[in-house]
DNA sequence: AGGGAAATGTCAAGAAGCCGACATTCGCAC
DNA sequence: GTGCGAATGTCGGCTTCTTGACATTTCCCT
């Protein structure tokens, strides 16, 4: 379905069909009923978010700052692959989070601290984020004890998460670390077809490296043992899973 | 102020006072009330917690089993100093975590993943833990939503703290996670006497190393290099930061 | 006091991974 | 197409840290 969109104040863009259709387009579009932490909201509830809403499309390498002085938000990925980077020291990139469609991300711990020279950049070709305000989202949880206990949930799981990675750094060397990446982005990504697990990839090998904790050089050199074993085939474009079963074994 | 202890069923024991001098007594015994994650409560609430709250006094070496199969609990250290533990293939214990007086563990992410086989040890002469089921927390935030908000703001912080380590582990060595891991408990629980900062030093060389992500031999020459160069003295009791001006400009 | 377990020190060999350097390939813009 | 910059491969030396082995000290229990 083809949505004609209308320019608002503050840059952002809105669905036409807002005013003319009724809610039930309007929640289509912002995509916050589909989100399972909004379930249990009432259409009113909804709207109350999406009057304070932003959104934005963008394309692959575009980059989406969030970390800077405005008001803290909150923000939802609705389509596509992004991932949270900050600079260095020496100016380069180093990746802190590689969020998928359907999460959130951006000031999530709700507290005042400032992610201060984080943004986020698009990685897939097309991506589009919409986002509250922080404050605003308070304000709803106050009024919605359910969501709050949700929210808290979701905020604990996004730290388990991260409490696994430490665990796997500090337990697991490079090659394990990189396996159980593969494995963890097949399941989540991954089509089956013939036995192998195709996927996507919208990662650099510098990105791969980062995300698993090791140089660049290190990993290269990982990737092409595995695929010399015939456990994985390799691309810029796409990652095969060649035989799963042993590639977990490993 | 000495409380006389009844002993109730489950093993448990509740201030006799609860009974006799009213609820201020039995506040100041719960220390739930201390907690400024408590203070929005009323009285009432928090005698619910209470109600169904658990204490516990252990001495430096016992072991306090919390990942059972009982019923998912949170609880409060309200003195003393713990460390969470769990074990590895050999039986080895792996240190994931030192928990400090006034702080929340347990199921903080309020999820029903069973942390199978740790548990929690204590590190100083005296430890008292309190607890509550998480159920009866969870059933507490859905009726006072600034809790449910204070809360996931506080495993926020905990997040926080553990993607700072995350991010030290990768970009810094051995030896700047020492410093740091010794100025940070030099903030927390040292007391500056001419210029020096002491504190009690209730952790092994293996423990130390353990949270710094390193072998105890590397540990132990980190400590020697430091004390030789006059920044730190180190023994089983105490840690005294001889200047901790330098001592960060390492 | 004394015996044993745990904790502390020390050493050296070896592994894992980092880093710089370089060649090659790919993709995009002109 | 052509050129340029980014991404991809590959190599080898070097640093850091791990690992095992051992001696010594301290603490605690009886």
């Amino acid at each position: 379905m083809y949505i004609e969109k209308t320019s608002l104040s503050g840059g952002f863009f809105v669905s036409k069909s807002l005013y003319l259709s009724g809610m039930f387009d309007e929640l289509k579009y912002w995509y916050l009923r589909d989100h399972k932490l909004f379930r249990t909201l009432s259409m009113s509830q909804i709207r109350q978010l999406c009057i304070i809403t932003g959104f934005k499309k963008a394309q692959k390498g575009d980059v989406i700052y969030f970390g800077t002085s405005e008001m803290p938000r909150i923000y939802l990925l609705k389509k596509g692959s992004i991932k949270i980077v900050s600079l260095d020291d020496e100016g380069n990139e180093i990746v802190k989070d590689v969020i998928q469609k359907g999460d959130l991300f951006g000031h999530l711990e709700l507290d005042e601290g400032d992610e201060g020279n984080e943004y986020a950049k698009a990685l897939t070709p097309e991506v589009s984020i919409c986002s509250f305000l922080q404050s605003d989202f308070e304000q709803l949880m106050l009024k919605h004890p359910d969501l709050a206990l949700s929210y808290t949930k979701f905020v604990g799981l996004k730290m388990k998460r991260l409490r696994n990675n430490y665990n796997n750094l500090i337990s697991k060397d490079a090659k394990s670390r990189l396996v159980s990446f593969f494995t963890e982005w097949a399941e989540r990504e991954g089509t089956e077809i013939e036995g192998r697990i195709h996927f996507e990839n919208y990662l650099t090998q510098n990105d791969i490296a980062q995300i698993i904790c090791t140089s660049r050089q290190t990993a290269v050199q990982l990737l092409t043992e595995l695929e010399n074993k015939g456990l994985i085939y390799y691309s810029r474009k796409e990652i095969i899973i060649e035989n799963l079963q042993k590639l977990k074994e490993i």
